[in-house]
DNA sequence: TCCCAGGCATCTG
DNA sequence: CAGATGCATGGG
């Protein structure tokens, strides 16, 4: 690894903690832990080795991706300022405190898109497992030129009925029938998404969310309608149409996680 | 052996 | 329109 050519940095806060994110379930892919502590990560072809401190994290990387991680790791986010506008509901304030530190991560678009496409329908620990395969000996997660080369090499990688998925959208994107460019509107930027074979709204929206930055999109899934069965009668509560609705969604889904373990 | 996992496309009424 | 069903694969 060119670790020697890495700087070190430190990134403050009191809301920044990488177990939890790592638990958190909205990282499929690049982040493995480090015997040593602390974890190496990959986002978009760049590399860095993030650990935590008690008020903050150290970040070693390249000098000039120093901008690209702070964004990856969405320092613009003031989360102690989110504090004060959490909804009044008891299972969320516990949710909130329980998983204090959980931050809501940009994750490259072609990795969300992609990883969140080999999620559906699939449990977490096999859907990381097929994205190392898929990534195989390489350093990063292919780029989709990369992997459209190789896509005869897709289905034996414990896809299951998602491989033709990803090689329509593959083959898509390389006739350009489709590019990774969605509206900055959420509402089209969804029906866009959706409109992808093996897209639908819970798929459109992690994409939103872990992708875009769409801190108002709330993805539901098998764990979400647990949820609302175990703790709001069975219905969805207020505040899954807030503004930081994506964020409440992130730390209930860890919380809920977290105690059925 | 059946049930489930960060669902979706497709069919049926 | 809502509701039912099949789907690949592996772990519990």
């Amino acid at each position: 690894m060119e670790v020697n050519e890495f700087k070190k940095f430190e990134i403050k806060s009191t809301h920044l903690d990488l177990k939890k994110i790592n638990d958190s379930g909205q990282i499929l892919m690049g982040w493995s832990e480090l015997t040593t502590g602390g974890y190496h990560i990959v986002s978009a072809g760049k590399k860095a080795v993030a650990v935590q401190l008690s008020d903050g994290i150290e970040l070693k990387c390249k000098e000039e991706d120093k901008d690209f991680w702070c964004h990856y790791f969405d320092m613009e986010t003031d989360y102690a300022a989110m504090e004060s506008k959490f909804p009044e509901d008891e299972f969320l304030q516990k949710a909130l405190e329980f998983g204090k530190g959980i931050r809501i991560l940009n994750q490259n678009l072609w990795e969300a898109l992609f990883s969140f496409i080999v999620s559906q329908n699939n449990n977490i620990p096999r859907i990381t497992k097929t994205i190392k395969l898929i990534q195989g000996d390489r350093k990063t997660f292919p780029t989709a030129q990369e992997l459209y080369k190789d896509r005869a090499n897709l289905s034996a990688c414990g896809l299951g009925y998602r491989d033709k998925y990803l090689i329509r959208l593959l083959e898509d994107l390389n006739d350009g029938r489709l590019k990774l460019d969605f509206d900055e509107d959420t509402d089209k930027a969804r029906k866009q998404l959706m409109s992808i074979y093996g897209i639908g709204l819970k798929v459109a929206n992690c994409v939103l969310l872990f992708g875009m930055h769409k801190m108002d999109c709330c993805p539901v899934d098998t764990w979400m309608k647990k949820i609302f069965e175990n703790h709001y009668g069975g219905k969805a509560p207020d505040w899954t149409k807030d503004i930081n609705a994506g964020y409440y969604q992130q730390v209930t889904f860890f919380y809920e996680r977290s105690g059925n373990r």
